[in-house]
DNA sequence: ACGCGATGCGACGCTCCCGTATCGACGCTC
DNA sequence: GAGCGTCGATACGGGAGCGTCGCATCGCGT
């Protein structure tokens, strides 16, 4: 129920275009209303589509958000090793914050962490989608940057990919403050001397 | 329409009890389905109180989220001096950490902060709010520091309160992370480090 | 060429909530 | 003691969305 189906013995089948439509529509819908207003009646006027097309699709409202959100998830971001912990960050950090940046992401993250307070499947489900781009932040950059000396050994990875994380989406997301020309590059100086100074859990 | 009555001529009154248990009310549904969700009915049904109570008070569910959170937000919150910057980041570490585990306000913000992405109004009254508890962080904690000396004059306090409020709300509110015993204090130590490498914005 | 089956679509009954109005009961003020 | 305004409760018409069902259409395999 969650990837394309292909003419599974003679017979017609679900047409691709109208299940990106939905998609879409879905997309857009989180975006304006959010998960707490979505209908599956305005999914289906905004996509130009029957109601019937959704439910043959997807059981729940749930179902749909869970299966479009995993599939956005997926889309791994490649991370390049410009050499140096502080080049590898401003790195990160840039991709990060084009990420926030983009209108429909920007309302629909934010929403969706929301419900994920009260709703465990979401939640599991961002989770993972979280976990996997922080395994990227962690094992790659981080590691990378112990093995070349510029961070200490031990150093606790959850702590750190909140230094990283944590001030970029509170001023794009939370605090919806533009970032200046030139603000980029000196908030990356400061995480990486946070980091740095970021004692291991032992000592 | 904000704030208690109080005996305008010779006649009956809102009986404050009533405003309160609404006003319980509301804080419990919000955290329970969010304001999208949200119905006044749901409210008067909770406080045990008829929806022409709710009417009488407010005009509408915005304008009665607005009123509430307003009363919430202006609660101020005091910021010993401590004599060090450590000292009062701890602080301040500390009772943010406590303010964000509460499990209505952990349930509330994150939803009205992404409603504030489609409703202009929510989206201003939380500015407003935000910026007076960020007034508290820029104004006493780094001024203080500045003329102590551990800090570099002209540092900029968007930037500074990004790193200081970001990681703790990611943590916490985002990933849903627990904070583990002596994460804290080397949280707060990697935050000093990271303001105290802030260059001014004009270098 | 034909027929089967899945498809898209609108209609259906149902539930929930809105915002207003009305009612008798109660309590406070004068 | 009288009157006024608030109280909870209930009812109302209207709107919106739910999940299902019937129907004509279209595509595929024979």
């Amino acid at each position: 129920m969650s990837t394309e189906k292909r003419a599974p013995a003679g017979a017609a089948v679900l047409r691709g275009e109208i299940t990106a439509a939905i998609r879409r529509a879905l997309m857009h819908e989180l975006a304006g209303v959010g998960y707490g207003r979505l209908s599956i009646e305005a999914i289906a006027r905004r996509a130009g589509v029957g109601k019937t097309a959704i439910y043959r699709r997807w059981n729940s409202k749930l179902e749909l958000v869970l299966d479009v959100v995993t599939e956005v998830a997926n889309r791994r971001l490649p991370l390049p090793d410009t050499g140096s912990l502080r080049g590898d960050l401003e790195l990160v950090l840039l991709m990060v914050a084009q990420a926030l940046q983009h209108p429909l992401a920007s309302q629909i993250i934010p929403d969706l962490l929301a419900e994920a307070a009260r709703n465990e499947q979401i939640a599991v489900t961002l989770q993972r989608a979280m976990q996997a781009n922080q395994r990227v932040i962690g094992e790659l950059l981080i590691d990378r940057a112990v093995k070349r000396g510029e961070l200490a050994e031990g150093i606790d990875p959850d702590t750190a990919v909140d230094l990283i994380v944590g001030p970029l989406y509170w001023r794009l997301v939370i605090a919806r403050t533009p970032m200046n020309e030139g603000q980029l590059p000196r908030l990356t100086d400061a995480i990486v001397a946070a980091l740095q100074a970021l004692r291991p859990a032992a000592a």
